[in-house]
DNA sequence: TGCCATCTACTACCACGGTAGTACTATAGG
DNA sequence: CCTATAGTACTACCGTGGTAGTAGATGGCA
C-alpha cells in the first residue's frame, strides 16, 4: 500500500489550487485572470495545467455552456499535510522538534509571534489532557 | 534582490548531500555503498548525480589516485533554510505561526515534545531580550 | 446561413531529477 | 610491455512541471 499518494505540487500547480480552494470553483479564464497579474502566463498554459491536474485527480470539472468549471478534489489541508510531512521526513528525519527548532533559529521571529506560539502550545496541551481522559 | 539561489534538491540529491555532510567528503564508491542498502542504485547513477550536483556548484571534487573525492559546497543549514523557507512561502504565505500551528494540529505530538517546544521558545525569548538591549 | 470569437484538445518543447548503459582512460599486475 | 580492471565521462531515456502555439469545435451575431 502506498497511502496518501504524495500530493507534491509545483509552484504553478499550487497557485492554481489555491485559487480553486478560495473560490470553490473557477473557470479557466477566471484562474488565468487571477494569476495574470503576478505571472504573465498564456491562457492555454493554465488550461493545460488544469488538465494535467485533472489527470492526477487533484481537480475535476463540469461543463457550463462552453466553459469548463474546475473544482478541487483534494483539500488544502491534505496537500499541506503531505508536503510538510514530506519535507519534515526528507530534511529532519521526521523529527518535529528539529523542524520547529530550525524555524525558530533561522527566521526573524518577533516576541509577538513567540507569544502566539506559546498560546498554540498551551492550547495543544489542554487538548492533550482531554484526550488523556478517554 | 532575489535571495539564496534556491537550493531545491530532489530525494536522491538530498540523500547524497546528507552523506557528504556527515562524512565531510566521500568517493563515488563510498556514497554508492552507503546508499546501496536502501536504494539499489547503479554506481553510475551516483556518479552522474554527483556530476550534476557539481554543475550546480553544490559540491566539488578533488582527485585522489584515480578516484574522485567529493565535498559539499553548501551546508546542510543553507539547504534546510532554503527549502523550509520555500515551503513556508508557498504553502503558508511565509507565515511562521501558520506553519507551526499546522504542525501541531496535524502530527502526533506527545506531551514530551510539547515540553521540548516550550523550552525552545523560552530559550528563544531569552535570546530576544539580549538582542533588545542592543 | 455563414463567419468570427471563444474555448478546449493536442502537440510540442525545455529543464531537470532520476536512472543506467556504453565508451574511454589510466593504473596495477603479470 | 600489455592487458584486465577500476573508475569517470558521455549519452540517452523516462516522467513531469511549466509554457505555449495551433487545430478543432461551437455558439452568437450579422
Amino acid at each position: 500500500m502506498k497511502q496518501t499518494p504524495q500530493h507534491r505540487l509545483g509552484n504553478l500547480q499550487l497557485a492554481i489550487m489555491q485559487i480553486l480552494w478560495e473560490q470553490e470553483e473557477a473557470t479557466v479564464a477566471e484562474v488565468h485572470g487571477t494569476l495574470l497579474a503576478e505571472r504573465g502566463l498564456a491562457l492555454t498554459t493554465i488550461a493545460t495545467m488544469l488538465r494535467k491536474l485533472e489527470d492526477r485527480k487533484l481537480v475535476t470539472h463540469r461543463t457550463e455552456g462552453r466553459q469548463y468549471v474546475y473544482r478541487p478534489l483534494v483539500t488544502e489541508l491534505e496537500v499541506r499535510r503531505s508536503m510538510v510531512g514530506d519535507l519534515m521526513e526528507r530534511l529532519f528525519e521526521g523529527d518535529l522538534s528539529e523542524l520547529v527548532s530550525h524555524l525558530l533559529d533561522h527566521n526573524e521571529v518577533d516576541s509577538q509571534e513567540l507569544k502566539q506560539l506559546k498560546k498554540l502550545i498551551a492550547a495543544r496541551e489542554r487538548g492533550m489532557e482531554k484526550k488523556d481522559d478517554s
